[in-house]
DNA sequence: CCGGATCCCAGGGGATACTG
DNA sequence: CAGTATCCCCTGGGATCCGG
């Protein structure tokens, strides 16, 4: 089990104060838009769309849907409309019959997706103990 | 702007290669329970629980009920049991008059908590551009 | 045949009142 | 004080249909 350090506890603790700033409880929503941005850019549908455009480069519709496995067509089409006004991804339709329609990820998109892989791998690799934990709290 | 090297890509490539034995939409959702776990780390509200108890290191109900700004009791409630359910926080009840509890991130927690800064603080970078691309996208 | 818009419903979540 | 219980609403999301 990797513990933390009362060294890295401190850095921890100075970078949420930096943060702290901007999440601040008395300050009205509209001047905390981090919020809102993270609550785009974490949602769980987001998350394994934007992870799949990162491991393929060009994702027609069709194919992100075969891969989020479970999503469906409104919520795939709703969520790439906002990640694609976010910046994230970019929208290229093609004048074919029948239409083709590629999503790639942006250069602006990729440095997020950096992030969230290292997110991710530790998910990865710490899903057991949660599952463990789980379990044995017995939370159905 | 911060931009993403080749180096940087084909790394990012391998990552996700080799997490995607796992996220692969051929399993069934029963053998991918990273998709579960994160579901619940990732949950917005959870990450203001999770960022806030990073700051303070003890925090009682009403206390994160008013940091976690919006939140309902009922909300509050059912996360907090989760993410105890799942290893990220400890519980301690007093068995005062009134009655006093106090929440904590465990270790395990305080190791999510570092990966979850991580993103926090590039959100908190990178609102500005999002916000100013979501206005020139014209999406209401 | 593909991308996405529409319809419609269950249930997640807000507000309030209440109890140990 | 820390929740639970109740009510009700509203939106997220699944099934279905449609335009190009």
């Amino acid at each position: 089990m990797e513990t933390v350090t009362e060294n890295q506890e401190v850095t921890m603790t100075k970078k949420l104060e930096k943060m702290f700033g901007h999440l601040d409880y008395k300050n009205p929503p509209e001047l905390c838009p981090v919020r809102d941005v993270m609550s785009v850019a974490s949602d769980q549908w987001s998350i394994l769309i934007l992870l799949w455009l990162g491991y393929f480069p060009v994702l027609r519709f069709n194919k992100l849907k075969k891969y989020v496995y479970g999503i469906s067509n409104k919520v795939l089409s709703q969520r790439l409309k906002v990640l694609e006004a976010d910046g994230y991804i970019s929208r290229k339709a093609y004048a074919e019959v029948p239409i083709r329609v590629e999503y790639s990820l942006t250069d602006f998109g990729k440095n997020y997706v950096k992030r969230l892989l290292s997110l991710a791998e530790w998910m990865q690799e710490n899903s057991p103990k949660v599952l463990a934990n789980r379990e044995k709290y017995g939370l159905v």
